[in-house]
DNA sequence: AAAAGGCTTTGCTTTAACGCAAATCAGTCT
DNA sequence: AGACTGATTTGCGTTAAAGCAAAGCCTTTT
């Protein structure tokens, strides 16, 4: 899809009209990754508020045991940030990689800053932005607390597929995959697939895969909840 | 402490005159709290933005099952915010709870807004209070998701009792405080705790406990990891 | 066609964490 | 002093999750 279309729906630049827009994209810079590189390092310092032109960004956590937890996906047209925009001296909680070829437009805190004091409604859109991210987060964080691998795994599915219910699809994500999402390991992963699929929430195969019970699954999801 | 004090020490505030904080303060109303009252509920709508002028407010997470985790503790001088703030009509992902009686000033986005509007130093100061605010959810998801219970409440120790290294202490919190704090149970933070006096790292009584071996401690939050 | 590499699947073993219940203890109330 | 309340401690059984290793399957490479 077209970048401007994308910036015209996102809340931060939306109420901005093209002057100002281009204006502010001045100010940035881009810069383009290859995939499976690096965009930050968990615990760097990284200092740049910054907006997907092109690609993906996926935002992990990794553990000293080679596990690693997925927080948050940043698709085209989204904005992220480096917590050393706001700032200094901090590290990364998370690292951030390049999942596929990807631009970015990058913005340091110096070049930004006196539009953002400028620019009160972008500011504030930015403060509702950044509570849509605390929400995600705190989702996650009632997930790993208090919900049992097998409730995270069907809340997963009914994520990524609920649209695409009843259709057979082919597994695109590995077990891998999966396991970060919900903080677990493949063979978990694998071993509550096919108990779903005794149970009747879905099919599986190898390579294929389809939701036959969405209640079902919801069901896992929800009320099979931890003490 | 006096309140002035603590608002001049405050990032949020120190930058304003005696003046501007009068009118910011005359924008929000105040709300004594008596102790063990809920402030909001989880999942409720709370269109607050808070100070905490005395007191102290807990934000926790509640499972189905009776169990809660801390996210937080938000202290005299401080300020915190329901979602509802920000976007309407989402509910809350933490219950908060006065521990203690409080006085609490609320503003509601309607009086505010145009304030943070004119006011980009206010608002870039709070875009900076979320920033620390989502690290302090970051971590917490990081040792849930990382770190085994131990590991946990060795982090707990420290970060309660640091500064009282090889004192004799009253034992203040109770093990059902500690467990809400890390995401266990009693039980289990009763065993790890004689677990760390085996091994050298605290001594403890059904009443009091030292910390005798602050690197042993930091050694089992860190070291400890799960692979 | 054979080989290699990467995922998936499954059996078996081990471990961390939990739940329950009983026993114990400290502090408070009467 | 005795009773009561609430928190702590401990033993024991259970379960969820993880780790390890072997086997199987599919795709790509040679």
């Amino acid at each position: 899809m077209d970048l401007d279309k994308r910036l015209s729906e996102n809340p931060l630049f939306s109420a901005m009209n093209p002057g100002e827009l281009q204006q502010m994209l001045d100010l940035g810079i881009t810069r383009d990754y290859p995939k499976d590189q690096w965009v930050s390092h968990y615990a760097s310092s990284w200092p740049y508020l910054f907006l997907v032109e092109e690609g993906q960004i996926t935002a992990l956590k990794e553990s000293p045991g080679g596990r690693s937890l997925v927080v948050m996906v940043i698709e085209e047209g989204e904005v992220f940030w480096g917590v050393g925009f706001f700032k200094e001296g901090i590290g990364m909680p998370v690292a951030l990689i390049a999942d596929q070829e990807s631009r970015l437009r990058l913005w340091t805190q110096d070049r930004l800053l006196p539009f953002l004091l400028n620019n009160g409604k972008f500011t504030w859109a930015l403060t509702q932005l950044m509570v849509e991210r605390m929400l995600i987060a705190s989702q996650i964080l009632e997930e790993l607390a208090f919900q049992p691998v097998a409730g995270r795994l069907a809340h997963l599915l009914l994520e990524q597929f609920e649209d695409q219910s009843g259709d057979i699809l082919a597994r695109d994500m590995t077990l891998d995959d999966m396991a970060a999402r919900i903080g677990s390991t493949r063979e978990m992963v694998c071993r509550h697939l096919y108990q779903f699929a005794d149970r009747g929430a879905i099919q599986i195969n190898r390579t294929e895969f389809k939701v036959t019970d969405q209640d079902l699954l919801q069901h896992f999801a929800g009320k099979g909840k931890r003490q």
